[in-house]
DNA sequence: AATACATATGAACAATCGCTCATATGAAAG
DNA sequence: CTTTCATATGAGCGATTGTTCATATGTATT
């Protein structure tokens, strides 16, 4: 291997300025992977399924999943921290909805890599 | 809430059919879920980003992310096994890539989320 | 005020995760 | 065959996660 300038030994000194290029900064890392894991339990993503079709009320949610109503609760509240459900208060219930429709491209996306 | 012939008190059953139909099986939420719990990590996106620039070897990998070859091998056997790598033999080295098109959409699709 | 219904929340638990360390496998060079 | 370099892997660990259970908060009804 040619000689380096920056002490890397197994990587071009070219490549590992393309990459600090392009590498997000650690912020957006710890965002983006705090973002994916959201995704990455079936029960959310259930949820996310039911919110496609429907407002829903908690126990609406766990009446069709079949799930406790906190259980739903915990998930609708890390759902919620993500900006990706929002809720409105109608009495003593409170519906939850999709916030936008990245969410929507996303899982279609995920679901494309998995079925082909 | 008017009769429902389904036994659901909170949800019209009407809504129950369209969530039905579009609700994936139950393995294919499994796998959604394992997919997206792959992105979750920011070692793993780090990996990933640094591929998209150059195919590398294990302990080139290690080097520009500053951690240890052992850690990065343990990651690379992840991305593997969740077919987003691939990988070829080259004497000792061993050089991983990207197994296809659809990791960047993802990873651009969530970036897209978080920088809104 | 008291009750009932809808939701949220904190503690606790088993399960899973990502890293480290030590060691094993595998290939080339001497 | 022995050494060296590159990679893989299993055990162990502290940390995080998803659920349950019990209980708290909040709203409407009587």
């Amino acid at each position: 291997m040619e000689q380096q300038t920056t002490g890397y030994i197994h990587v071009h000194e070219e490549t590992v300025h393309r990459v600090n290029e392009i590498m997000p900064g650690e912020e957006e890392l710890f965002d983006l992977a705090e973002l994916f894991k959201i995704f990455g339990d079936s029960t959310r993503i259930r949820i996310l399924y039911v919110l496609f079709e429907s407002d829903m009320c908690v126990c609406g949610i766990a009446e069709l999943l079949g799930m406790t109503q906190s259980a739903i609760s915990h998930q609708l509240q890390v759902l919620k921290k993500a900006k990706l459900v929002k809720y409105r208060r109608e009495g003593k219930t409170i519906f939850y909805s999709l916030a936008d429709g990245h969410v929507r491209t996303i899982l279609d996306q995920g679901m494309e890599h998995i079925t082909e």
